[in-house]
Parts: C-alpha cells; sequence; structure tokens
RNA sequence: GCCCGAAUGGUGGAAUGGUAGACACGAGGGACUUAAAAUCCCUUGGCCAUUAGGCUGUGUGGGUUCGAGUCCCACUUCGGGUACCA
C-alpha cells in the first residue's frame, strides 16, 4: 500500500471511534497522569494553524504516558461564555447560544481531524446550566463564607455570627473592607438590612462600592486582567475608573497563600515572577499624622521606607480619598472642588499618556511625628486610592514622583543620605548613611538605610504612632458584568438584603434584545418573570469569563456528578492536574483566580490539593508569516523584491495561499481582485519574489493558514510532526508552511519501510548490530525528550533513525514494531495503520507498551576522543570503549604527532570523560 | 523606569564547558524521465587553495578555563510582561 493520508486517516479514525478508544474511568490498578490543555473560547474564526500547537504536545505526552502503563485523563471542552458572542448578538440578534454551537461543532470537526486522544465523553461547556450551577455553587459557598486570619482558611460566615452575637466585633481576625467596631448588644440590635451590610464586610464574596475599570463601550466593568494600558483586553475600547455597587470576590484573603504556593509548583520562573509582581507583596509600615489644629483626625499612610520620616516636607492625598472632604478648609474648596472636576474628565489613559505634575493644596497642615514639624497636604492624581490608604507621606529627595510634585509646587527637598546628589534628580535607592535625620527622640543619623528602617519601625510601634503592615497590590476581583451572556448570579433581594437563591442551576433566561434597558439596567433587566417564586426579584449582573474557567479541571474528574462539582472518590483517584499546557497571556488572570478558587475548595476540603496544577508549559505563540508585493507607485505595475529598491513602491500583503516559496503564483494574484486584473509584473530571473514579514497571525493580514487545509494536502500526522519540528514549544515562532516538505517526506520513508506497493516488508528475521542500535538510540533519545518536552529534536531523532533504517534495509520485526510504538504519540494515524496493517496485530497500538531502550545496544566497539595538550595542541584518537586509563595515555602518547606537543614533557594528569574527551595536564 | 527572555548560515533551528551549525527548508549540481511531477545521489557558514589543507567564525568588549555558543562582568539590539503600587 502506498501511503495515502485520506484513505489511512478517516479509516483509523472510524476504529477509534468505533470502540471508543479514548474512553478513561478510575483504575486504581494503575498510576494516574492528567494532561489538561486550556480549553479555547470557540471563536466565530475557527482553528488556525497556531492554535493546535499545545494540543498537539499535551497530546504526545498524554499519548506516551499511556503507552507507558499510566490511567491518562486528557480531557478538553470550551470555555463558551465571553464578549465576541454577546457582540455578535446584539449586531444581528442571533442567540449568542447559536453561534456558540456553531462555533463549537467547528472546533471539534477541526479538533478531529488532528487526532487527539481527547475523551470526549467529558466533554464540559461552561455554558451549560449542568456545568455552570456548581460555577454558582461555589459562589455561593463563597458568600456563605469569611476569611478568618488567625486560623488562615475560609470559614462558614455563621460561625462568625456567632462571634458577633457573644463577643462583638472586638477580636475578630478577619479579612476585611474595613476594620469594624461593635459590642455583642449593639450586633443583636441591628436591623437586619444592617446585619447583612455588617456581614458583607466580611463575606468572600460581597457587594461594594468599589472604584471599577468600567468600559462604556462595552457596557461593563473589567477586572484588573482585562485591561492593559487603559483600553479593554477584548475590543481595546477605553477604560474610565468609576465608583460602583458591584460584586467582587476577596482574592486578597489569598495573597500570601497564593505568593507561598509559587514555591511548591514547577512554572516557568517568568510565569511565577508575573504572578508575584501581580500580588506585589510589599513589607512596610502604617503611620499616623496629626492634623494641626485638629484633635478629631488622624491622617493614616502606608510606605516602605519608614527610615525617610525626617525628609517629609508635604503629603498627598488621592482624589478619591475620603479624607479629601474632611482635610479641604473653606478657603480651598473651591480651587479643590475645581481641580476634582477636571480629574473626573481624565480617563485613565489620558493620564498615562500624559504625566504632567497636577494637584492642589487641601489647606490643612500635618504634622510629622518624628520632627514635630507642620507639613502641608496636597491633594494628587499620581497617588492611587485603591492602594494602601490612599494617601502618603512625600519624600521628594528619594522618590522620583515626589520629587516632580515637589519642584513643580516649590516645595523643600531635604537630602537624608549621605552623598546623594539631589539638584537634579532623586535618589531613590535603598543604600547609604543617613544624615539630617535626628529628631528629638529618634536619631537616625550615621545608621544605614537598612537599619534606619527597623528602627523607625520598631520607634512608632513603641510610641504607638504606627505599626508594621504588609500590603498586597493584589485586589479583590470584581465579579459582576453588565452582560447577557454569561452566568447568572444566584442571588435574590428580599426586601432588599440580599439573599443566597439555592435552587440551582439558576438558568439564564430568555430576553429579546441582547441591550441594556432603557433605564440602564443590565440585559437580564429585559427577562420575564426574573423572579423568586416566592416574587423576590434576581440579581441582573452576571459572573465574568474567569468564572467558569476558575475549576473546570475538576469536573473533568467527574463531568456527570448531579451531587456534586467533582465526587471525594474522584478527586481522591485524580487529584490535580499533572500537567498544563496554554499561554503564559493567562498569567494575571485565569491562573489566579484559578489558584485562588482551588484554595477556597480546599479550605472546606472538597478537593484534596492545595494547588490545582503541578506543571505548567506555556507553549509560544505561532505567528504569520506575511507577504507582500510592490507596486510601483500610481501604476499597476508590481517589481520583485529584489529590485524594489529601484522604484518608489507601496507594499501590499498578499493572501499567504497564493505564494510558494516567496514566489507570487501571478495568475492568482490576478483573479484575487478586479483591481488587480490586468496587472504587470517586473520579474527577477523570470519569477516574482515576495517580500515577508512576521506579523500576528489574522485574517486582516493575509496571512491565516487553517489547519484543516494542512490535514487535507499533507495529513494529520505531517501536521503534528511539523508542528512540532518548527521549533522549542515555548518559543514563539512564525509559521512557514515551506518546511513542510521535509516531514512529508520523512512520513512516506517511514511507511516504506514497512510497505513497497502492496508487499509487506516486514519479516521475521534477526535484527542487525546496527538496526539494534539506530533504534535503541531513537529510544533512548525520545523518552528523554518527551519528558524534557523538547519535541523538535525528537522529530529530528525520527529522521535520522529512519534513513539508518532504510539504508540498512531493516526488515525484522524487532525492530519495525518497537518503531511504531515509538512513533505512535507524534504521528499517530500511521503507527495505528501499520500497527494492525504490516504488523498483523488485531488490537489499538494504544494499548501497546513503551519501549525500553538497552544500553548494551548503543554499546560502541571504539570511541573517537579529542586529546588535548595544554590547549596548544589538539587531536582525536580512536580508541576500544573499555581502555583503561593508562592505555589510553599511552595510546594518546603514541598517537600521531604527539611527541611534537609533548616537546619533552611530562604527563602528570589525565582525564577520561568515556565517549568524550581525554584532558592531559603536562608540565 | 522595573522584571523576565532572547541574539548561532539565505531560513527554521541543533549542540551535559569538549570536533559549532544536528535535523529540515531553500539554493546549486547530477541521475532517472520524451517531458514534467515524484524519487534518489552530491555540494552548501565565510575567506584562501587545483587537491591536500589552511585561516576565520555563535550581537559587541572584557574575564575565568588546558578548552567558552554555553560560565562571570559591562554594553548593544530585539521580544514579552508590568507600571505613578509610595
Amino acid at each position: 500500500m502506498e501511503y495515502n493520508h485520506k484513505e489511512i486517516e478517516s479509516r483509523v479514525a472510524q476504529y477509534w471511534k468505533d470502540r471508543n478508544i479514548y474512553h478513561v474511568e478510575i483504575d486504581r490498578s494503575k498510576p494516574k497522569y492528567y494532561v489538561l490543555d486550556m480549553f479555547p473560547y470557540p471563536s466565530g474564526a475557527g482553528l488556525h494553524v497556531g492554535h493546535p500547537l499545545g494540543y498537539i504536545a499535551s497530546d504526545i505526552v498524554a499519548r506516551h504516558k499511556r503507552l507507558q502503563g499510566f490511567n491518562v485523563l486528557h480531557p478538553m471542552g470550551y470555555d463558551a461564555y465571553g464578549l465576541p458572542a454577546e457582540q455578535y448578538a446584539i449586531q444581528t440578534g442571533q442567540h449568542p447560544e447559536v453561534t456558540t454551537r456553531i462555533n463549537t461543532a467547528r472546533y471539534r470537526s477541526q479538533l478531529d481531524k488532528i487526532g487527539f486522544s481527547f475523551d470526549w465523553d467529558r466533554e464540559i461547556r461552561t455554558c451549560d446550566p449542568e456545568f455552570y450551577r456548581w460555577t454558582q455553587w461555589a459562589f455561593l459557598k463563597m458568600f456563605a463564607s469569611y476569611y478568618d486570619k488567625t486560623a488562615d482558611r475560609a470559614m462558614p460566615i455563621e460561625k462568625l455570627i456567632e462571634k458577633f452575637e457573644s463577643e462583638g466585633a472586638e477580636g475578630v481576625n478577619a479579612a476585611c473592607n474595613k476594620e469594624l467596631h461593635f459590642t455583642a448588644d449593639e450586633w443583636k440590635a441591628m436591623s437586619d438590612k444592617e446585619k447583612s451590610d455588617t456581614l458583607m464586610n466580611y463575606r468572600l464574596a460581597y457587594q461594594a462600592n468599589t472604584m471599577v475599570n468600567w468600559c462604556p463601550k462595552l457596557g461593563t466593568v473589567l477586572a484588573n486582567d482585562e485591561v492593559s494600558e487603559g483600553v479593554s483586553v477584548r475590543g481595546g475600547y477605553p477604560v474610565e475608573q468609576k465608583e460602583m455597587w458591584q460584586w467582587c470576590l476577596r482574592v486578597s484573603a489569598y495573597a500570601e497563600r497564593l505568593l507561598q504556593g509559587l514555591d511548591r509548583i514547577d512554572w516557568s520562573e517568568s510565569i511565577k515572577e508575573t504572578q508575584r509582581n501581580w500580588i506585589g507583596r510589599s513589607e512596610g509600615a502604617e503611620m499616623h499624622f496629626r492634623i494641626d489644629g485638629r484633635d478629631d483626625i488622624d491622617l493614616e499612610i502606608f510606605t516602605t521606607r519608614a527610615d525617610t520620616v525626617f525628609g517629609v516636607t508635604f503629603m498627598v492625598l488621592a482624589p478619591e480619598s475620603k479624607y479629601v472632604k474632611e482635610l479641604t478648609t473653606p478657603e480651598q474648596k473651591e480651587a479643590v472642588d475645581a481641580y476634582l472636576e477636571t480629574i473626573k474628565h481624565r480617563t485613565e489613559r489620558e493620564r498615562m499618556i500624559d504625566k504632567k505634575v497636577t494637584g492642589v493644596f487641601s489647606g490643612s497642615y500635618a504634622v510629622n511625628p518624628l520632627s514635630g514639624k507642620k507639613i502641608p497636604v496636597y491633594i494628587s492624581d499620581y497617588v492611587l486610592a485603591g492602594y494602601g490608604t490612599g494617601a502618603i507621606m512625600a519624600v521628594p529627595a528619594h522618590d522620583s514622583r515626589d520629587y516632580a510634585f515637589a519642584r513643580h509646587f516649590e516645595l523643600p527637598i531635604i537630602p537624608l543620605i549621605e552623598g546623594a546628589d539631589v539638584s537634579e534628580e532623586s535618589f531613590d535607592a535603598k543604600e547609604g548613611t543617613m544624615i539630617n535625620s535626628d529628631g528629638p527622640e529618634l536619631k537616625l543619623n550615621g545608621l544605614s538605610v537598612k537599619e534606619a528602617i527597623a528602627a523607625t519601625k520598631r520607634f512608632i510601634e513603641e510610641k504607638g504612632i504606627g505599626r508594621v503592615k504588609t500590603n498586597y497590590r493584589l485586589r479583590d476581583a470584581i465579579f459582576s458584568r453588565q452582560r447577557y451572556w454569561g452566568e447568572p448570579i444566584p442571588i435574590c433581594y428580599v426586601d432588599g438584603i440580599p439573599t443566597a437563591f439555592d435552587q440551582l442551576p439558576l438558568e439564564l433566561p430568555e430576553v429579546d434584545k441582547y441591550l441594556p434597558t432603557e433605564t440602564g439596567e443590565p440585559p437580564l433587566g429585559r427577562a420575564k418573570n426574573w423572579n423568586t417564586p416566592e416574587g423576590y426579584p434576581l440579581e441582573l449582573n452576571t459572573m465574568p469569563g474567569f468564572a467558569g474557567s476558575s475549576a473546570y479541571y475538576l469536573r473533568y474528574m467527574d463531568p456527570h456528578n448531579d451531587k456534586a462539582l467533582v465526587s471525594r472518590e474522584a478527586d481522591e483517584y485524580w487529584r490535580s492536574v499533572d500537567l498544563y499546557i496554554g499561554g503564559s497571556e493567562h498569567a494575571t488572570g485565569h491562573l489566579i483566580y484559578s489558584r485562588f478558587w482551588n484554595k477556597f475548595l480546599y479550605d472546606y476540603g472538597e478537593v484534596v490539593d492545595d494547588e490545582p496544577f503541578h506543571k505548567l508549559i506555556n507553549q509560544g505563540m505561532i505567528q504569520g508569516r506575511t507577504s507582500f508585493v510592490y507596486r510601483i507607485k500610481d501604476t499597476n505595475t508590481f517589481v520583485s523584491a529584489g529590485l524594489k529598491d529601484q522604484y518608489d513602491t507601496t507594499p501590499i500583503r498578499v493572501d499567504i495561499n497564493m505564494v510558494s516559496n516567496d514566489v507570487l503564483d501571478m495568475d492568482a494574484f490576478r483573479a484575487w481582485r478586479p483591481e488587480f486584473a490586468d496587472a504587470e509584473f517586473v520579474l527577477e530571473d523570470g519569477r516574482y519574489v515576495c517580500g515577508h514579514a512576521v506579523e500576528k497571525m489574522s485574517k486582516s493580514m493575509h496571512n491565516v493558514v487553517n489547519p484543516d487545509d494542512m490535514v487535507e494536502r499533507y495529513g494529520a500526522d505531517t501536521l503534528r510532526l511539523y508542528e512540532m519540528f518548527l521549533g522549542p514549544l515555548e518559543a514563539s515562532k512564525p509559521w512557514d508552511t515551506n518546511g513542510i516538505d521535509g516531514v512529508f517526506r520523512f512520513i512516506k520513508k517511514f511507511w516504506g519501510l514497512y510497505w513497497k506497493g502492496d508487499d509487506c516488508l516486514v519479516d521475521s528475521s534477526a535484527p542487525s548490530r546496527e538496526n539494534l542500535k539506530s533504534l535503541h538510540k531513537l529510544i533512548k533519545k525520545v523518552s528523554a525528550d518527551i519528558e524534557a518536552f523538547s519535541f523538535n529534536t525528537s522529530v529530528a531523532a525520527f529522521m535520522i533513525c529512519i534513513n539508518e533504517l532504510a539504508q540498512q534495509k531493516c526488515r525484522s520485526r524487532e525492530i519495525l514494531e518497537p518503531l511504531a510504538v515509538v512513533l505512535a504519540p507524534f504521528a499517530p494515524f500511521a503507527a495505528e495503520a501499520l500497527w494492525q496493517g504490516a504488523l498483523g496485530h488485531d488490537s489499538s497500538i494504544c494499548d501497546a507498551s513503551w519501549p525500553a531502550y538497552e544500553e548494551a545496544h548503543l554499546k560502541e566497539d571504539s570511541v573517537t576522543m579529542a586529546v588535548s595538550f595544554n590547549g596548544k595542541a589538539r587531536f582525536n584518537i580512536t580508541v576500544p570503549v573499555d581502555m583503561a586509563r593508562e592505555d589510553v595515555e599511552k595510546t594518546a602518547l603514541e598517537a600521531e604527532g604527539a611527541a611534537k606537543w609533548l616537546d619533552g614533557k611530562t604527563v602528570r594528569k589525565i582525564i577520561v570523560v568515556p565517549g568524550k574527551i581525554v584532558n592531559i595536564v603536562v608540565s
């Protein structure tokens, strides 16, 4: 049989399907292995050739582990809720569920062609009520929880209520928005509404009035990780800061555990570092500044540079700070109001682009607690309301932002570190010896910065001026979206009090339009009878995109369970994901939320593993390779790339499918668009050569390569091998279809070892020494490569091995059978077809065993070694592999030319590294 | 600004501190063929040389080492992340 990928792949796919070969169940007789891909959002554009890269890698690992005898869980599903489907629905009136169904079907057919070993019986879709009831369930559990900082875990809110009833708020050590103080009697005297409001301050899923990223164009709020450089990640629309009443998740309560957990997981250092930065732990101190002439108020600030207190020459409040109202004096009111008004109209983006110094004096003065000096309090938007206390002490000599502000408002700048020149810029480094820092009680002069920080912290704690405090940059996640296409939040309002609605799933209702209502309510405001059976109104906001992806990996373990997210039995067997493959763009979103969600469930014993993903690999992006033609200005003549510099030209992107090896198919180009129908060409060597550039793969660049086309022309096995062959999995690299022929040739050669026309070449002859060596070299290399995720070098090893075996005219079943098994993870269709055809098995190759390599077959008769003499001379000698060290020395000295280089010196030391080198030290 | 990562032929990329450029594409030459496709063989970092062979070579400049693409220091360029986080 000739290699015919279409016939082979359709036949083998049917075989797998008929036997449901990838179905997996708990099997305690085998060790488990859980390989997971980040599930895709099924977009309307379908998959391009870059998307399956990670899936192919994980599939190779999954198949390899299975061949090694592991019980492998390798599921797939769809992250089906999302903005594009909803935007499309708003434009066309098409229900997002319909587009989502169409898109998932398309994805499925594309994925099926590539031969993945997914257990589709475990497929999940985040928009399926049977799935999202568990997203809602987890949300309600968070709603009914608070974070006990003493126990360092989430606890049922009832425990907190018990404490309030017996002791009030005193002694409660819980994560909260704001420290509250009340007695047990005061608690008991509260109305239901007041109690509810109080508990909101502690719940892990809570409602609060917070500054949010509001995107007017999308009509919804966005989480911090959904905003980049002042615009929405989806769509790129401007985002502004706005105070709104929102649902939030108290992710910040888990900041320290999320940070500590990173040390126990096998992720790339760069992504761990990104998470560390995002969590942003900073150790400092909270300090109180008295306000001159006011006994009713203290100004609380956070600083990491307690040592610089003597250099504080002014204070700054964030414009949104609660202190602004209290500290603005009547004389300054007008100026402050005017300033606040201008700030309001500056969007986040404008503030970023235009960093000019702005601010206004509040009229009040604070008193430096250490020096007793009076210092003015300013208001400026360079201080953020959401971090620390929203107020800072400004030390212009040692902070560049304070420095710029001081220069602008002509405020004094006092250097505090010896030798620091602050005439041109601030000295921000945390090093040096303190000067100008002796107060009436605390004297820091002569201390190092480190010592001074410690001394100041000690002092302020003793004097009750402040306390040591650790701050985190990580914010609570805003959890409501004013959108339709998401999970409904299972909350109803009983007499205005938010109450859990626990008849799950709370299904997403039908609406007539997907836009906000005329009164500005979210789209769910259009739903008919959106009430509880008792008539209480239900929450109109829906959950954000990250909700559904936060615990999906648990659901795969037990996808049809209607009693629990995952049964104890399934969770204890599968535990957590051994290998997770996906893009690094989720570092500060999904990969934080999932870890948070998992830790929350862990606190309640719902899952047995504290970290969800043990090893994480971030596959690189596959970029497009865009081709250009060059039109001579104001003509319809196109000049070949090598000659374009002789003319004044405009580059035009052309469809990559009309270009082969950078040579343009001119007829196809003329037919592409009417305006090019009578195009003329200036050629070089009779061809039109295109220019090229590496860009994002997208429709608008005309550089999209569809995996379906590749499968059609070369087959899935070739596509899989070629994607791996392109380069290291984690690197970004451009797709270039040109090289695929080499891999295609390889797979045909591989096939040719087993078949010549209709003649099966496999026989029972004994393998030669060379055959065994070629095979075992391959097994060793590929086994090591898969462990190291170095798939590109594996493909190279295959090519070498197949060439050697072809040259040796190897026909031995003893060689060809294990060879097919080793290739099976990479090229499963061909391997399966050969396994059943040429090798005559009546079972699937998926149930074969991974061959072990034998060192004995790798042994060489002799090795060539480089011998070097003091670096001055070097030559190669060939010696028997087991030759003793003394004999190697002797042989080296006898070797041709050695005497000349040695020049009468004696050999002092000789180092032999088997197979590699002999290092001879002479004197 | 800060934090990562990278830099090797015409191209994608190989090289536990030990013969740099595996493997593949492309290119050039050849075989087969009426021809083309397909297939196979040879050459292919640069320079010099008829050959033998020699010199040179992994972004730049130093250093460690018998020996550096690999380790250390400084720099340049590119890519990614992040940012008034006090």
